[in-house]
DNA sequence: GTAGTATACATCGATTACCGATGTAGCGGT
DNA sequence: ACCGCTACATCGGTAATCGATGTATACTAC
């Protein structure tokens, strides 16, 4: 279950609808999706998870339905909506122009940049 | 002078440390440097600067000297410890594991990974 | 049948990092 | 005389997120 790896901060918006823009899924699923997706580097607890699930309903990011058909306990499915789908997209180029700025700034080796 | 831009949310004890790499600088001026370099993207006010000053030195990470040679108010100019100099490279490597991991999962347009 | 484990939801208080406002003071220009 | 820039510093608030805790279901093993 991999806790203890480095935390978030200011991320977890994004990582959750990236991984609802491949398939709908349920809190606990985007949970460990997020983990396999990044070998277990990326790791957070149900007190980050749920807050946030709840904010990004809130904003109209994306849209829950209770599913009770598998096994085991009722899951919270999360779909992503159009704002949603925009929202990830605003994120994704505000992380780019961030990360290429802390890159700038704290230099260490340069990522092959192009002329 | 440029406030308003996005804000620091982890980075800040890096991006200090690798301005002060290239030389010994003061206190205002770390901050101004940090925005040239990163083209007024990074921008950070007073109440978030010293305090994480101090809280480098602290740890060993840097020194201060007074300077008052030169016009104006009296400088506190700040030089890398040898400490100091393993912290940013271990930060560096930190900050290279995040960000690769944040685009794993956040996707999109790839950065031209190595095949 | 009941104990243990994994799934799956949820809340709450504490901690940490950071931001914004505010204050002091020296110096240069008009 | 006053404004603006440099340069230091502190303090209170806020937002993000972490850790602990609680509830419930279902499968497996004994």
């Amino acid at each position: 279950m991999a806790r203890s790896s480095i935390h978030i901060s200011g991320n977890l918006f994004g990582l959750i609808l990236a991984v609802l823009e491949s398939a709908p899924l349920h809190g606990y699923g985007i949970a460990r999706e997020i983990e396999i997706r990044s070998s277990d580097a990326l790791s957070f607890g149900e007190g980050t998870l749920y807050p946030a699930l709840r904010a990004l309903e809130q904003d109209g990011f994306i849209e829950a339905r209770w599913d009770t058909s598998g096994t085991g306990p009722a899951k919270k499915v999360y779909e992503l909506t159009p704002d949603g789908k925009a929202e990830l997209a605003r994120i994704r180029e505000a992380w780019r122009d961030y990360s290429r700025s802390i890159d700038q700034v704290l230099g260490g080796l340069p990522k092959m940049q192009s002329a």
